[in-house]
DNA sequence: CGCATGTTACGAGTAAGTTCGTAGCATAGC
DNA sequence: GCTATGCTACGAACTTACTCGTAACATGCG
């Protein structure tokens, strides 16, 4: 009984499917499976239900003009990330955002990543 | 196939025992459902199988000395929350930490939860 | 002792997610 | 117009998660 659009959160395989469209756009399902494929042994047909199931849920549109249906994200990456966030948040770090900064922020290994975190605060410093 | 403990990600029923358990410390199957029961109509019963299935996946330990099992997280609270933030970065995030504690940043909509991350960056900048 | 009570263990039922085989339909090319 | 091809639709099988009823068992107390 998710009514709300913005609560309805995409499955594991659901969201890796939204990863090959937010990356390559409107794509039919051959297209997608064929990105698939390079990584997965999974059947097309596995990947049209998924497909079709995530129409079911509005979690993609599709274009049914031509035979081969033309689907897409109905959600922007950024929007799904935000919600993947706050569920996450709400179920693990009790509601706080910033206790899911620091621990992100602890557990950065890479002094790639350290860096770009700086850099992206010491932006938001200067705005302030 | 999941034979790292570390990766043994816990469900989502299996989560909210674990938070119970995180602030009250090991407690009975009795304890921790009547915290479930102050928000849940859930079956004393559905607790105790959780717990059990727990058990089973090392989720938590258990003390059998008494007739009522005494149970315990068997990870922090920590490095929980760290392993599920790891895994939503590998699944949403294209493996960047950075482009999380963004996305987190950006959302934060509380006053209180932004001077809290100022604070954990200003420190953070000090020690560099 | 024997029963009431409290606790664990077990199994079944339901639901959701995933996978894929097969059927059936549309269409392009002969 | 017919057929091979390629696509969608559908449904079945399997797995995992969740829920709870009932059975079995231990123990304290009359």
């Amino acid at each position: 009984m998710a009514l709300d659009k913005s609560v309805t959160k995409p499955t594991e395989a659901e969201l890796s499917l939204l990863n090959i469209l937010w990356q390559m756009g409107p794509a039919t399902v051959k297209q997608i499976h064929e990105v698939v494929s390079a990584t997965h042994k999974t059947g097309y047909t596995t990947v049209l239900k998924i497909l079709q199931i995530m129409h079911e849920k509005s979690l993609v549109i599709r274009d049914e003009t031509n035979r081969a249906h033309v689907y897409a994200a109905a959600n922007s990456e950024t929007h799904t990330q935000s919600s993947l966030i706050k569920d996450l948040i709400s179920k693990a770090f009790g509601g706080s955002t910033s206790k899911l900064v620091m621990r992100a922020i602890d557990d950065s290994t890479s002094e790639q990543e350290i860096n770009d975190i700086r850099q992206l605060l010491n932006s938001l410093e200067k705005e302030n």
